[in-house]
RNA sequence: CGGGGUGUGGCGCAGCCUGGUAGCGCGCCUGCUUUGGGAGCAGGAUGUCGGGAGUUCGAAUCUCUCCACCCCGACCA
């Protein structure tokens, strides 16, 4: 892409309502803009980050076998009736009425559509376990929006759904929606830590939150010093074999936020304790009969006999980890992508566009990493180099390749790595062979 | 929903107290000079001063009212 012709409004100063660096920094970014109080439009370069964010999510997903659907934003009433869910949930709902008078709302959540759809679909325990999820944008009329996309009123979001013939079949599907989300956020550049969460109605220890650490995450948290220093680099998991001690591995040790901490174990583990905040990336939890037994969701088991489905279900805010991340990963010049995410891998710098040499050696770079799927980012505008630095920096590719008359005298271009800020003056190949490799 | 705050060109702000018909920086447009870390000079465009009502000869400024947005708290991916 060529930024003459990208639409990339940045912007130099900071909008006075963003308060938070991610906002700010996505607003400068020419990411997004705000249409109403968490409510966002996604402009070309967060909707690259949002699409590749929306990527790894599903591959993380169908690697343990659950199958994408797509269900609508706008649902019936009556079938929250079923679950009694319509009147218990509040008025984050939003509800509205069709032109034949009939009550809808734009989903906060999709349990009973996906529980009607495993119920009109499987009757049969041969059919089960299945796992079900789809990435949808979701509405709750949050009392508070706020902190940008970090908590919109409008998010996208993956949810995820599992159907068992019992709660200890379950688990199995629990445990590996817990290790796939570890492995999601680790292909992100992300350290999201499990933390034991409010079980509901089944109690036990089926239900965690994964946060990631951020100076401006909403949860006061406390973990184990250990979560720090485990490996949280990408590891093939066999989905089949029994997940139950690599889950304990990460259970084992403390981890809790806000209302769940126990200030007696924290005394106890003295140094070993960390104190921080979090931000919530991800939830799941595993809640048995409560919208299988009011919606009917049963299965014939292989005596014959009605059984009443295990669900689960699993989510992740797809549009909150755009900020969780910048929270994450940037620096006073903006912000730094992981390669996973970035909106581009690479960004050159025309310094002298318009310059016959400049614009031929940048032309070469740019089409030989097009070649690689378009990967690059091409600043061949007429302004001024500092400019062009700044908003480099300021968007936060992985790579940047830095050309101009001085260096191209020389046959070298200025190799320049976002994240470890190293510059170094190496010949076009080189730079080529270094953002490829 | 309780408490606090802010609405003035695309962005950041001043002006409001003490009414006199709107200004600054950045950005944008034109021209020239520039081009290696957010350029210089000259010229130019862009404002229902959040909306409505009122007071007044006259309202961005005073009064009433509505709205939007932001921050702190309770809830959440």
């Amino acid at each position: 892409m060529r930024l003459s012709q990208f639409f990339l409004p940045t912007l130099k100063e900071t909008p006075s309502e963003a308060q938070i660096v991610s906002h700010r920094l996505m607003l400068r970014a020419g990411m997004v803009r705000q249409s109403s109080a968490g409510i966002y439009s996604w402009l070309p370069l967060g909707y690259r980050v949002l699409m590749k964010i929306q990527k790894i999510v599903e591959e993380e997903q169908n690697a343990i076998g659950c199958q994408q659907v797509l269900m609508p934003t706008i649902q019936p009433a009556d079938l929250w009736r079923e679950s009694g869910r319509y009147d218990a949930y509040g008025p984050e709902m939003l509800r509205i009425r069709d032109r034949h008078d009939r009550d809808m709302l734009y989903g906060p959540t999709n349990e009973e559509q996906i529980t009607e759809i495993f119920r009109d679909g499987v009757k049969s325990y041969r059919e089960v376990p299945k796992l079900l999820y789809h990435i949808q944008w979701k509405f709750r009329d949050e009392v508070r929006p706020r902190f940008g996309v970090m908590r919109g009123r409008e998010f996208l979001m993956k949810d995820a759904y599992s159907f068992d013939m019992d709660d200890e079949a379950g688990r199995v599907s629990y445990n590996k929606f817990f290790l796939s989300y570890l492995r999601t956020y680790a292909r992100m550049g992300l350290k999201a830590i499990p933390m034991a969460a409010d079980t509901g109605p089944i109690g036990g220890d089926m239900s965690h939150e994964f946060l990631i650490l951020a100076e401006t995450g909403e949860s006061e948290i406390a973990c184990h010093k250990d979560f720090l220093e485990m490996d949280w680099a990408e590891q093939d998991i066999d989905f089949n074999s029994d997940l139950g001690p690599m889950v304990r591995q990460f259970t084992a040790k403390y981890a809790a936020t806000d209302e769940k901490r126990d200030r007696d174990v924290e005394k106890s583990l003295g140094d070993d304790l960390i104190s921080a905040r979090g931000i919530e990336v991800g939830h799941i939890f595993h809640f048995g009969t409560k919208y299988s037994a009011p919606l009917n969701a049963y299965v014939t088991d292989a005596d014959g006999n009605e059984v009443t489905v295990s669900m689960g279900s699993y989510g992740i805010g797809v549009s909150r980890l755009v900020g969780a991340i910048i929270e994450a990963s940037h620096d006073d010049g903006g912000i730094i992508w992981p390669e996973s995410v970035a909106p581009f891998k690479v960004g050159i710098i025309n310094l002298k566009a318009g310059d016959a040499v400049c614009d031929a050696a940048c032309e070469r770079i740019y089409n030989d990493l097009g070649v690689a799927g378009r990967e690059a980012l091409l600043d061949d505008r007429e302004i001024r180099a500092g400019a062009k630095f700044a908003d480099m920096d300021l968007i936060g590719l992985p790579w940047q390749i830095i050309a101009g008359p001085r260096g191209l005298a020389d046959g070298n271009v200025e190799l320049k790595n976002r994240a470890t800020g190293e510059r170094q003056e190496i010949s076009i190949e080189s730079a080529l062979n270094r953002v490829s490799g």
